[in-house]
DNA sequence: TCATCGAACTTGTCAATGACTAGATTCGGC
DNA sequence: GCCGAATCTAGTCATTGACAAGTTCGATGA
């Protein structure tokens, strides 16, 4: 199966229909994301990524499993919560298609078993990191404490994303920002 | 022009399609909504929504316009920054589709007038509302808190909306939680 | 009273899309 | 070199958004 053009196999055509997904998605959202347009683009025939995906509720639920998949990996053994958030942050800004369409459940196939289980992981990873609250002398709820930090994260990251802190944060470094805000929220006082 | 039905005029076509658009975008998300659905909920023909909207885009972004009035008038004389931020996220609970609309940029003719003008109104009250920062002894850089402020509140919004706080919070009335999470940003420690 | 003009709505049409079906081609194991 | 399964193609249908042209209504003014 030579990789050569125009061969009937493309090779490995899953993955150039994400690749090609995530590039629509980042630059103008999931509502543009047309299963034909991706053929094209792929050189396939128009029912061709159907038959990797099933549909179009198929694909974006591949991109959200694979999403959490890289999220879970980001945040494994981070220090504490504080760099557990910025890493999120830096998450979503490095892979802001797989972000978006994670958080948009409504365009997901929200029982298919790839996408509970990479969530699960996730989860999972995200719970660790809460449990590893920063110092801070006051026995603060720790459950608090992390949907605080998740919150927090979440909403910057959800901002910046949609252009809503260009103006406030001018031309200064998001994670820089970020983590002044971390500060705020998990100082000894 | 009786509002009996079946008059050849609606009486108020636009507020009907508008109304049912959010019921659509609320249960089901953006991505769900039809004009050709919607103008057969109001009893019209299928292009009878475009004269007031234009096209799909239109409806969206009136739809936007209309959810910055909302919040602008939702966040005015509020007392302090956090009183701001429990405001916002009741503005996300009772409007969801609203919320959800204004902040998905790529569905939203950005240069449309009515929705610029709104938009700026509402900034301007989270501006005031930013200024007025909660007593805390220290010297915090405003702009920051502000920052934090709406990260936490959009944040959390928005992961109320998504569904992703339900595990951590149980049953347990989600201002309230709020509350308390604006306790943990504004300590006077 | 009535002509007129514009706003509100309808009807018809076209290209594009998602989903489905049936069939063709190729790969990998034996 | 044979065969089943995976991969991809080709064709079709209902639905949709957008547009164009025509119809109905109602307010205004003479």
């Amino acid at each position: 199966m030579s990789v050569g053009r125009r061969a009937y196999h493309h090779g490995d055509l899953r993955r150039a229909i994400l690749t090609a997904a995530l590039d629509v998605i980042s630059a103008e959202g999931p509502s543009a994301l047309s299963l034909r347009d991706l053929a094209r683009r792929a050189g396939v025939s128009h029912a061709a990524p159907a038959h990797h995906f099933k549909d179009r509720t198929g694909l974006l639920t591949a991109i959200a499993a694979e999403g959490y998949g890289l999220l879970a990996a980001t945040l494994t053994d981070a220090a504490d919560l504080r760099e557990a958030g910025v890493r999120y942050v830096r998450f979503a800004r490095e892979h802001p298609a797989h972000f978006q369409v994670m958080f948009t459940p409504e365009l997901l196939r929200e029982n298919d078993l790839e996408l509970t289980t990479a969530r699960a992981l996730a989860g999972e990873t995200l719970r660790n990191a809460v449990s590893a609250v920063p110092s801070e002398g006051r026995g603060t709820d720790a459950r608090l404490a992390g949907i605080a930090a998740w919150s927090l994260a979440h909403g910057f990251a959800t901002l910046l994303l949609s252009h809503n802190l260009t103006g406030p944060m001018g031309d200064q470094d998001p994670e820089e920002v970020f983590h002044e805000l971390t500060g705020l929220l998990f100082r000894s006082g």
